[in-house]
DNA sequence: TATAAAACATGACATAAGTCATATAAAAAG
DNA sequence: CTTTTTATATGACTTATGTCATGTTTTATA
């Protein structure tokens, strides 16, 4: 459903989230070797982030990417609207041109809840929201 | 999450299910008309259907893809397990290389659910009961 | 038995997704 | 003001997926 882009990127800016702050910034290979992400790759990704004003970097010596208070107020949906776009979620899930409540594929009414619930979670819930849910449930105690 | 092989797969078989039968065989093309779908592409995963026995075939005139009684007694999952392979529903939605209930994706217990209630639908129901439920949610009547 | 209709088989091509490498620009620190 | 560290920018390369084209085999039918 999603592209490994935006799987990466949702990664990445949580373990930034909950990493980093104005005073401490991480480099892109930090977040790689720790994500066990290829590091290029993800380099170009938050550099598109950045761009879109989801995560903030400085350059130079002690430079690195890191969350802003205002970053911290986006979603994760802002993420993979930026990264892959939002028609992601809008097709159905047997790849039928038309799939609803009238016409639905055979899987529509499993598939049409989750999304739902998935979308509201994704759009409602702020990354720092998130961030620190996460850190929560796998027991991850204060900054790294 | 599907590949559109597997789309093209499932919807085709149902198709078929609905449309055909011992007597009257359907060639690949009017499936991909029907279905919208580039016809030779979707020839040639007929082809693997049939290998797999998950459908049937006859050469020559009047020949075509059909389904048998036992054809009917398969599953979506097989055809799914025939054109991706099974791993597809073993990965997390995020991509992480662990994600359990101890340590969850931060979608994972919006994911979990959904993911066992569909391949409980995928593996239960014949592909007979799945084109007869579609049949049914559609309107359709009988056979073509 | 010849012809035509269809599945079958193979592989070439196109596109996109993902990976990696290189060069440039900015900023801190000495 | 030079060096070093890091982000930024660009593009080449690889792989997987999806699309299309060609020829071969089988079988009904005339």
């Amino acid at each position: 459903m999603l592209s490994k882009s935006s799987k990466y990127a949702i990664r990445a800016v949580l373990f930034i989230t909950n990493n980093t702050n104005v005073k401490k910034k991480m480099g892109s290979k930090q977040v790689a070797n720790a994500l066990k992400i290829p590091a290029p790759f993800l380099a170009k990704t938050l550099q598109e982030l950045t761009k879109e004003g989801i995560i903030s970097s400085i350059k130079g010596p002690h430079g690195g990417f890191y969350l802003s208070k205002q970053n911290g107020e986006k979603s994760l949906f802002d993420i993979i609207d930026c990264i892959d776009g939002v028609h992601k979620f809008e097709e159905c899930f047997l790849g039928q041109l038309e799939c609803n409540d009238q016409k639905p594929c055979v899987v529509h009414h499993i598939y049409k809840p989750f999304k739902n619930e998935l979308i509201d979670k994704l759009k409602t819930k702020t990354i720092l929201e998130m961030a620190t849910e996460y850190a929560k449930d796998n027991n991850l105690k204060g900054i790294l």
